[in-house]
DNA sequence: TTATCAATATGGAATTATTCTAAGATGAAA
DNA sequence: TTTCATCTTAGAATAATTCCATATTGATAA
């Protein structure tokens, strides 16, 4: 949990024990859940938890680039708790958001392109491996 | 107008006014646009066309491949016209979509993992050129 | 050409994710 | 320990999309 206020700290949030859940979840979760998931889930631990204080949260920690969010899926937001680089597959199937490691020399060339790039997102879409030999 | 006509027939899909204006849409508005974007511009030539219908036929057609959804936004989907693969920029401040040339090695390899592939993206999100220099 | 029917179109209601709002609570600086 | 900007909260509002029931129509075959 130090490492946790401490990254707060470092980019001047204010530490909140609801910010350090939903933090503390997204790490130990690292499963892209939507903001509904991790509402739920925290609610049952901390009944007053509004769903708002969740959407707030996630909007500053994302600001802050402590987490990202994937809009790989088109209905709902994911995310993740930010790490070195990396990209995404979705399963059509099961719905399950497996991580790719990158290694893309395309990037490179992109990031020193024309536009100022911040964000790269690489969305696989298929079926996983489970799901194609079941 | 003819090749639209073809290109349902190929897919055995029925050939409906709504359906060819449509594709003719998004193959002539190259700028990504989303499902309320067609429906309002559409409704000014054809008045009793229905918002349900733009979206069932976008479905129908992004099923058969005619046309591919992009979640780059994350608030609304975006309509492409398919053509061959490309990958997409969205400007944070204007809000533009624009697309990027692909040529990454890093796809094939992915390609020929472990997971079935079926879709491919490649989301940049900054400050385009334009903006930045104003 | 006409009858038939599955596919498609329509309008409005329903749903779902997200954002807004206004008021109360609280972390941290002084 | 006071102060205040920041944060939390509940509920209302919004916006994109989907659902539903009904009417219409494109394409096939008689």
């Amino acid at each position: 949990m130090k490492g946790y206020v401490e990254l707060l700290r470092k980019k001047g949030l204010k530490v909140t024990p609801q910010r350090l859940e939903i933090m503390k979840y997204l790490d130990t979760h690292r499963v892209h859940p939507d903001a509904d998931n991790i509402y739920t889930d925290l609610k049952k631990k901390s009944p007053s938890l509004s769903r708002t204080t969740v959407y707030n949260n996630l909007e500053t920690l994302r600001d802050n680039g402590i987490v990202q969010v994937l809009t790989i899926s088109g209905s709902e937001l994911r995310y993740d708790f930010m790490t070195s680089s990396h990209h995404h597959f979705l399963c059509k199937t099961c719905g399950d958001i497996i991580d790719i490691d990158v290694r893309c020399p395309f990037l490179d060339e992109m990031m020193s392109g024309e536009h100022c790039i911040e964000e790269v997102h690489g969305y696989f879409k298929g079926t996983c491996k489970a799901c194609k030999d079941a």
